[in-house]
RNA sequence: AGCGAGGUAGGGUAGACUGGAGUGCCCGCCGGGCUCAUAACCCGGAGAUCGGUGGUUCAAAUCCACCUCUCGCUACCA
């Protein structure tokens, strides 16, 4: 059986989930569900990175230690992800004894490939955010967060050799083309790689908030290298192999694109494990054309549109809305368009029709397939396999369109007996065919048609017509218009 | 500054690698059809000098050069 082990990037607790979260979370939950779909051994895992000196002075804000801080927001992850209908397998949290255990292990590995060593880390510091700040981040020389001086400091710490892994990363980028996805992306950072990577410093004294360095208990692990190892230790590692390793895609804002296209293959090399199979870059969602951010008091709340629409309209839209690795707009105008056009008139519409004049009717349902042309299977499965959901639910929404036109060409309400039992038949059919086909992106609406027609959820190879053994009974509309 | 991506009807996009009538999709707009259906569904129409200039070619949105505008990244906060 195939197996297929899928990511997002673990949140960083400094607040609660907002729509980009929820994006890259769904964006892993359709892959996963159409892998399980396809029948294969699927893996998907998301979690918290919940170390590192800004957690701790959250949780020093919030009057909070910060194991009960990130107990606190983690939970909210969990929370809103069972809301969003996420179906991972498994939730890492960094906190936990299995991920530190993994930690020490593979640091020691890199160790003992004599990949680490002790030197010193000089940068920009600023001192009341007790951090240090990269100078192409520094504002007229002043700290960006907060705009006071800051100031050169030194400070003991552990080099990764990254350098070391330079050619090695540039080869594995020229056999795989497809690592960094989409592929426009991996331009991008073959030529910041081929400037020349320096070590990375890896540890960090002054950070108490994390896992100790095994070498040094006086150091905890730079909270990215902490983080990265999640996607192994989730696995069972180094208890057990992991089985699902390599994974065959991470899913990454571009922001975070370095640390999973380059240090993360590195220290994996280093380790001795394979790199992943590819890393996929998301977009952004900025909020009515601007930048999210809490200072514009724009950030959106997922949960508050599943409220006001339902899971599967937000759903739909963070997969429809922008294609993958593009930016995309969010507003709620965009959202409520989408629920009533697309989904409402378009889907909805296209079942409730079809099941009221199959109630109307009362009679049999068989015919030959004819609509079952307009299906573009192979395509879809393709897109599918490509990670090209967009494209994907426009080829659905294409077989959408054909069935509704079907039924406009065809007049059931003027047919009667096997011409009428016909056009029944196709029209019930691609219902069934289209609850499949959109079950990885709306699992609940997928259920709901299923329940109308009267089976069970079918799988991908039931994505045929063929004969009709049962009974389709009228429900309530799939989605409401929202004015 | 360096590296990267992009500028296609009112808005949003596909097409560009492998040149061949501006060909397509979604929203909006205008007109028509239908009445099974959630003022839903179907058909037709208007609307684009494909960012600009120059070049290669029988032929350029597509290839090349230059210009211009927008956006992203430039690693140790995540």
């Amino acid at each position: 059986m195939p197996r297929f082990y899928v990511t997002t990037p673990i949140f960083y607790l400094n607040g609660k989930p907002h729509i980009g979260h929820a994006y890259a979370v769904t964006v892993a939950d359709v892959l996963a569900r159409w892998h399980r779909l396809k029948g294969d051994d699927t893996f998907f895992l998301t979690g918290t990175d919940e170390h590192g000196e800004k957690v701790a002075k959250k949780a020093q804000e919030n009057g909070l230690s910060p194991q009960e801080h990130v107990d606190q927001l983690s939970e909210s992850f969990r929370k809103a992800w069972k809301k969003l209908n996420i179906s991972n397998n498994d939730f890492i949290r960094t906190t936990e004894l299995r991920h530190e255990k993994a930690v020490r292990h593979f640091v020691k590995l890199m160790h003992d490939n004599g990949d680490i060593y002790e030197g010193v880390y000089e940068g920009w510091y600023c001192t009341p955010d007790e951090t240090f700040i990269p100078e192409s981040q520094l504002i007229d020389g002043k700290c960006p967060e907060c705009g006071r001086e800051v100031k050169k400091l030194k400070e003991e710490t552990y080099y990764f050799r990254l350098s070391r892994y330079q050619d090695r990363l540039l080869e594995y980028y020229s056999e795989n083309p497809d690592f960094i996805l989409p592929r426009k992306r991996t331009l991008e950072i073959v030529n910041r790689v081929k400037e020349g990577l320096k070590d990375l410093s890896m540890t960090r004294p002054s950070v108490k908030w994390g896992i100790p360095f095994t070498f040094n208990e006086k150091h905890t692990v730079y909270v990215w290298v902490d983080a990265l190892i999640n996607y192994l230790s989730a696995l069972g590692w180094p208890d057990s192999e992991p089985k699902y390793w390599p994974a065959d895609i991470h899913i990454v804002g571009k922001d975070i694109m370095w640390f999973h296209a380059v240090i993360w293959p590195a220290m994996l090399m280093s380790a001795g494990f394979k790199p992943p199979k590819s890393v996929l870059v998301t977009g952004h969602y900025i909020v009515e054309g601007r930048k999210m951010s809490k200072s514009l008091g724009n950030v959106t709340d997922p949960l508050e549109l599943v409220d006001k629409y339902s899971v599967d309209a937000l759903r739909y839209f963070l997969m429809r809305e922008m294609p993958l690795g593009d930016d995309g707009d969010f507003s709620e105008q965009l959202l409520k368009a989408r629920n009533n056009n697309e989904l409402a008139s378009d889907l909805g519409n296209l079942v409730y029709r079809v099941l009221t004049m199959t109630e109307k009717s009362g009679g049999k349902l068989e015919g030959r397939p004819e609509l079952e042309k307009s299906l573009e299977l192979k395509t879809f499965q393709e897109e599918m396999d490509r990670y090209d959901t967009y494209k994907a639910l426009e080829t659905v929404w294409r077989f959408i369109k054909a069935s509704n036109k079907y039924i406009n060409d065809t007049k059931p309400w003027e047919l009667e007996g096997e011409a009428l039992s016909n056009a029944l038949y196709n029209s019930v059919e691609a219902c069934r065919v289209i609850s499949i086909l959109i079950s990885p992106f709306m699992p609940e609406t997928a259920e709901k048609i299923s329940k109308q027609l009267g089976i069970p959820l079918g799988r991908l190879e039931d994505c045929r017509f063929s004969k009709i053994g049962y009974l389709p009974k009228k429900g309530s509309p799939l989605f409401i218009r929202v004015d």
